[in-house]
DNA sequence: GACATATTAGACAAGGCTGTCCAAAAATAT
DNA sequence: ATATTTTTGGACAGCCTTGTCTAATATGTC
């Protein structure tokens, strides 16, 4: 009952008591050292923002770095969840590949890359991945490693199932990925939103070229070998 | 790169073992300020790292905001004047359009994406660039602005001679760009570096994906309209 | 209401960092 | 060799931050 809180503050989400301060410190950290980075961040900025005592954050994860080390963690799992959540909305039957692809790409980056999370992730491992990297060693494989061989594992099955012809399942992933981020990553870098159609325009150019390149009869040299792996459920 | 002193905000024109040690205060501010953050760098490690006395920096560059400003526009400067460079050595009349896009790109990444600048300048933006949008709006502008729409109008240039076929230049190059840079972002996150055979792996199934997209005749669904703009010497 | 636990505000020491001042030493130019 | 400019090391005040401690207050349970 107590270790719960302990464990992991959001499978709950508590409005008030124990348990809804600690989540609140964690929500206040990750805005304060992502905004700040870890040095200059400070307690008294984030027990403010937390609208909490600075005595109470101390009493809740004892030190600065251990503060750190949790809203890292909370920030993984729940990026990591998210991933794993839109991942199960995959297009495993399109009847319309491209538009279903387009709308799939526009729920990952909207659930998991222009989020709150996905920014923090990314500024914090930005920030303080090379100084602690055993942090986010764990990220690095539960995180983009898994999502990226499940997104593979998705193609692989369009490509098994003729929607797609394909080489490696895994590049493609990546290149997917990275097409539909191509135009996201200044705006992101200063903390730009775009508006909604403006990310539909952007997505449907990405997904539309990823399609040029991978559709089963848009091919042309290259040796296209036919996937034939285990493929998952 | 030699009139920096110059352009520079401050002052008079510095003799010799001044300039030298100027430099060399700017690169270990570069280091540090990269490695440790704007408010992680503290003024005494920057001297120490460039071999000369705390006071002597603050003789050159007055406090800590101005450093980190000079730095900033260094960086800066020296990361476009080499995407230049590379864009110069770009594949015009290609004989062979897929090894010359390959090798260019490689160059890309080498120079500008993976050296020590632009892992700095990656940094630096991204921790600082949310706080002090001012210090890097020239960037932005006089950076990917102008070396995106020089690369697409090279990309234009050959789909005018009849290379490629694109919709839009300017999107292809945001995606030739995305699409080499695929597997880099995580290795580079953790300032691990690529060897040159997995580099060139790497980005030959960048350069094959881009062409299958946008060759000549890989084409299939989707009006492509010819390109007729003003192009460049 | 009585009791246990959480929370609060404030004071506090220890330490770090910035930016300044200064006088001696070194480098450079004339 | 001498005059001028730069550099150096050290000392210093002022400020901020971390983490601890304490006594008072709030919250929730029985």
């Amino acid at each position: 009952m107590f270790f719960m809180h302990v464990i992991n503050a959001t499978d709950r989400l508590p409005t008030r008591g124990h348990a809804a301060k600690r989540l609140s410190i964690l929500e206040a950290g990750a805005r304060v050292f992502c905004r700040e980075g870890y040095t200059g961040a400070n307690i008294d900025m984030i027990a403010a923002e937390a609208g909490v005592s600075r005595q109470t954050v101390y009493n809740h994860y004892g030190d600065k770095d251990r503060l750190f080390a949790a809203v890292v963690t909370e920030i993984t799992q729940r990026c990591n969840a998210r991933s794993f959540e839109v991942l199960a909305t995959f297009p495993d039957q399109p009847a319309d590949l491209e538009d279903e692809l387009i709308a799939f790409a526009m729920r990952l980056t909207q659930k998991c890359v222009c989020d709150e999370d996905g920014k923090y992730l990314r500024k914090l491992i930005q920030s303080e991945g090379e100084r602690h990297p055993h942090l986010f060693a764990g990220w690095r494989t539960e995180g983009p490693g898994k999502v990226w061989s499940a997104l593979a594992a998705r193609f692989a099955r369009l490509a098994y199932a003729g929607h797609l012809e394909l080489d490696d399942p895994d590049v493609a992933a990546r290149q997917f990925i990275a097409l539909v981020n191509a135009e996201l990553h200044i705006p992101a870098l200063f903390g730009e939103k775009l508006e909604n159609d403006q990310l539909r325009e952007v997505t449907t150019r990405a997904v539309k070229t990823f399609l040029r390149a991978y559709r089963r009869n848009g091919k042309e040299g290259q040796e296209t070998t036919r996937v034939s792996r285990a493929l998952p459920a």
